[in-house]
RNA sequence: GGGUCGGUACCCAAGCGGCCAAAGGGAGCAGACUGUAAAUCUGCCGGCACUGCCUACGGAGGUUCGAAUCCCCCCCGGCCCA
């Protein structure tokens, strides 16, 4: 298959090239033709989160361009941790975990790419596959051979564990050997000449591009994206509540929209070339809109409507982008009973009986929206709480502002927060 | 093993017999301003049956009318010496 002209100048356009060896090469060897890609996805929990979604969708653009992408699931990796970017000692899964974890991410990863025989169809591979047989003689004979310490001991992530007061274990130490295996492996295996990553993975990725021209003579390259950070400081993917999940079980269509929603501006700016896979053409036009009003916040809801539906699927970015209109929209008693029906589906809901409408604060405890009674006691004496859009005073009822379709009330905490309750009689 | 310094609320960190549910900062929550933003200002920020009660200052005892604060033992961490 003929690869699309122009892949590399477009990451670089859109902000996602950290560092790449020679990128003349690397430039050229992705014009004269198919290559095989490749990225590591750590399965350190039972769901990917919104930090993994930028390797996917590299993969994808990849794949868009007519290359061959090979998610990697670090069944083996996973075993050792990575202590690229930490400064502690991680704990060790168990393999029961492990192997569970990679069960559900592997779903994950195939949701973003095109698998099945196409000329760039996608491939999922794990590395205990090929890792777990291996003994540790000869790991160390066809490895760890090609590999001087003194190499190791330069590389960034070492370095700053050996400074700091948590030390580096040896299993720790002996990770990138693992990574570097891998991308030999698939070298070998499946002819993958390139490994992307976080930049923090630089160390590992050319770890791996040593020790393939060390045992074969064979040259492969490597690149990485830069490390997601917020302008604000705040740390990716993480909320208040948690970790943006893309499980939906874990975190619902609505809230991962809403997550993209609320993003600060200017790095709304920043991730919409970086995220979306329409032309930047297009994502210019949008950026320039998005500047000239940011009060509309352009740039937000094209990051929110396109990733939820990447992620979960038209169906549901419909639904979710509907709720939020009700919910942000203006006045809930104008919402129609569909409307309020997808709300009900997408944001944190639960069933009352009529009789506890008078104890509001049990209730809206009880329902989650409040860690405690105190809490729900403290926001309503600062007028935070709204049933149906009204403010709820203190010694009210939950249904001083009525029901809406004789069903529901939507209780908001403070701005962005809901919880919808249906009345059961 | 010896010495020494420390372990306080979500995090950092004061307090060192009563005035301590515990200063200050950060985070978080709410209000004002706004754009479902940022910044700023204000209030809140252990729980509950909330003008009171309960639980809390590494763990277990003790002294005292009264302890986060004093004593004893234990556990954990830093540093120094062996």
């Amino acid at each position: 298959m003929k690869a699309k002209a122009g892949l590399f100048a477009d990451l670089i356009a859109r902000g996602l090239v950290h560092d790449s060896t020679d990128p003349t090469e690397l430039s050229a060897r992705l014009e004269r033709g198919q290559i095989g890609v490749y990225v590591g996805f750590d399965p350190t929990a039972d769901s990917l989160h919104v930090g993994h979604l930028l390797g996917q969708i590299t993969l994808r653009r990849f794949q868009l361009a007519g290359h061959r992408p090979f998610p990697l699931a670090g069944g083996a990796t996973g075993m050792v941790g990575d202590p690229s970017g930490k400064n502690e000692e991680r704990n060790l899964l168990d393999a029961e975990t492990l192997r569970h974890n990679v069960e559900c991410i592997k779903g994950q990863l195939e949701n973003l790419l095109e698998f099945g025989s196409g000329a760039a169809g996608a491939t999922l591979v794990n590395n205990a596959d090929w890792t777990a047989p291996i003994t540790a003689l000869e790991f160390l004979r066809d490895v760890g051979k090609h590999v001087t310490v003194n190499q190791m001991m330069a590389k960034e992530s070492v370095k700053n564990r050996l400074s700091s007061e948590s030390g580096l274990s040896y299993t720790e130490f002996s990770y990138m050997l693992l990574q570097a295996n891998d991308f030999r492996h698939l070298h070998a295996t499946n002819g993958v000449e390139l490994q992307l990553g976080g930049s923090d993975q630089w160390g590992n990725i050319t770890a791996g591009i040593d020790l393939i021209r060390r045992t074969s003579g064979a040259h492969a390259f490597g690149a990485t994206w830069p490390l997601v950070t917020r302008s604000d400081g705040q740390k990716f993917g993480k909320t208040a509540e948690g970790t943006v999940w893309l499980d939906p079980t874990k975190t619902s269509p609505y809230q991962f929209r809403q997550f993209w929603m609320q993003v600060p501006d200017d790095f709304a700016e920043r991730c919409l070339p970086q995220y979306s896979l329409a032309p930047l053409e297009e994502i210019v036009v949008v950026l320039d809109s998005h500047r000239s009003d940011p009060g509309k916040r352009i740039a937000q809801r094209r990051l929110a409507a396109e990733l939820t539906q990447m992620v979960h699927g038209a169906t549901a970015a419909n639904a979710s982008a509907v709720a939020a209109d009700v919910l942000f929209g203006g006045d809930p008693l104008q919402a129609d009973a569909a409307a309020l029906a997808m709300v009900a589906a997408e944001v944190p809901a639960s069933v009352v009986s009529a009789g506890d409408l008078g104890d509001p604060m049990g209730v809206l405890h009880r329902c989650g929206l409040f860690a405690s009674t105190s809490e729900a006691r403290r926001t309503l004496a600062q007028k935070g709480i709204r049933v149906n859009g009204r403010v709820l005073e203190e010694a009210e009822a939950l249904d001083v502002a009525g029901l809406l379709h004789s069903r529901w009330i939507l209780v908001r905490k403070g701005k962005s927060s809901f919880h919808l309750l249906t009345v059961a009689s």
